[in-house]
DNA sequence: GCGTCTATAATATGATCAAATTATTTAACG
DNA sequence: CGTTAAATAATTTGATCATATTATAGACGC
């Protein structure tokens, strides 16, 4: 296992001094969500303090944290791994990310700024380069930041933290399918969500947002139902 | 400030040996959910440490854990304290738990056994000397533990967690609004969602249901926003 | 196979360091 | 001379670490 950083003796004076368990907690919810650690694979605390170069104190930190989130599971004894999902697990999510992330759509549309659109058209031109390039790491960063500004235009700040915890859960097993299935046919439907908001239609971006989240989600459901089990 | 708990040096060999961490994070998500800490009010780690009896370590894990469910709020320097629900937030907490709530109560129709039917019966019946007594205290409580049944019942461990976190960010207000009502003009939809369970109803349990919900948050929400202010 | 032993990793403590708030002093101004 | 404001000292509290303790998993012998 290789070592991502080494652990600074002196700060070398970034503007703000995020504490240790912060940044710890940020680089952690990175390697969940973005697929980097996969479902079932286990987290230790010592084999964190090795890898991010870090004191045990805010490694259990970081680990308690995402736990609670949902984005980690403890066994138990006192084991610690990314969970797998079940049929049932995505039956729920598909439930609740139809109902939250085209409510969140909605109310983005009512408030969101001509700088806000710009915004969003520059993840989206990301998205759609890293698509090209079939880079599926950058897919699924743009993609998430795009839907993470829309949360954020929205200002409902319960309802985004809700519908952003819910990507930890899934991000594991997006990674896995949407490796198996190419660039080429991975869901975008930004283009069609973008011009509702821009002509201040609230349905339509609510409509576009569902569809959104329903391709997505149902790909990830015919994976862990119909293909071979990934366990 | 008086302690609750002194220190034990040796187990009184309770059957299963709950950490540390596990048993001040339940004592200190209790103190949140049945208002014994007001909005508003610091938590200190080292206050806990006092009045809990613990070391520094578990009850940091715990304080963490309780901010990554909303139940806590830390506050940008380094300080945590009971967040204050502002009038947007009353207006997302009902509109999710509306939504959410009742589904489960859906959920938990098609599931629920005879046995299950008795301890929901056994916990309203809890709920209603509760009332009559005039003791707020035990009425919050009996009525978490129906709701929590409810979710447990439903056999769909996302949205119960989701439900139930959502208790943590309202209990506080709960307890201080409730508190000026008096236990007699508190609401309690449970019996005729009881009716409806037993009947297999599961639409008339949800629309029970939504009706409990939006009671007791509309009371919450005239509190908030009509009365003077709590702050 | 079953029980015991050992190695490994998690839990928990207290000490130490750093940061932030509060209290106190000092200085400036009306 | 009294009041206010700025600067500084003191105290509280949080963050981190090194270390001791305890529990679990896996290996070994029976």
């Amino acid at each position: 296992m290789t070592k991502i950083a080494d652990k600074p003796r002196s700060m070398p004076q970034g503007h703000v001094r995020l504490p240790a368990h912060e940044l710890i907690y940020r680089q952690l919810r990175a390697l969940v969500l973005f697929g980097d650690l996969a479902p079932g694979q286990p987290v230790t605390i010592q084999g964190l303090t090795d890898l991010l170069g870090a004191g045990m104190t805010p490694v259990r930190e970081a680990i308690r944290r995402l736990i609670a989130e949902g984005a980690l599971e403890f066994q138990g004894n006192r084991r610690v791994c990314v969970p797998h999902l079940s049929a049932d697990n995505i039956g729920e999510l598909i439930l609740v990310r139809q109902w939250v992330e085209p409510h969140l759509a909605h109310c983005a549309t009512a408030h969101a700024t001509a700088e806000d659109l710009k915004q969003l058209t520059a993840l989206d031109d990301e998205l759609d380069a890293a698509i090209d390039r079939g880079d599926l790491r950058a897919y699924l960063e743009s993609n998430y930041r795009f839907h993470k500004v829309v949360y954020d235009i929205a200002d409902a700040p319960i309802l985004a933290e809700l519908a952003d915890g819910l990507w930890l859960r899934f991000g594991p097993s997006l990674r896995v399918v949407f490796g198996r299935l190419g660039t080429q046919n991975l869901p975008d439907n930004h283009k069609a969500m973008l011009a509702a908001m821009a002509g201040g239609d609230g349905d339509g971006a609510a409509a576009a947002m569902r569809k959104d989240v329903a391709q997505g989600m149902e790909l990830v459901r015919m994976a862990l139902t119909g293909g071979r089990s990934l366990r």
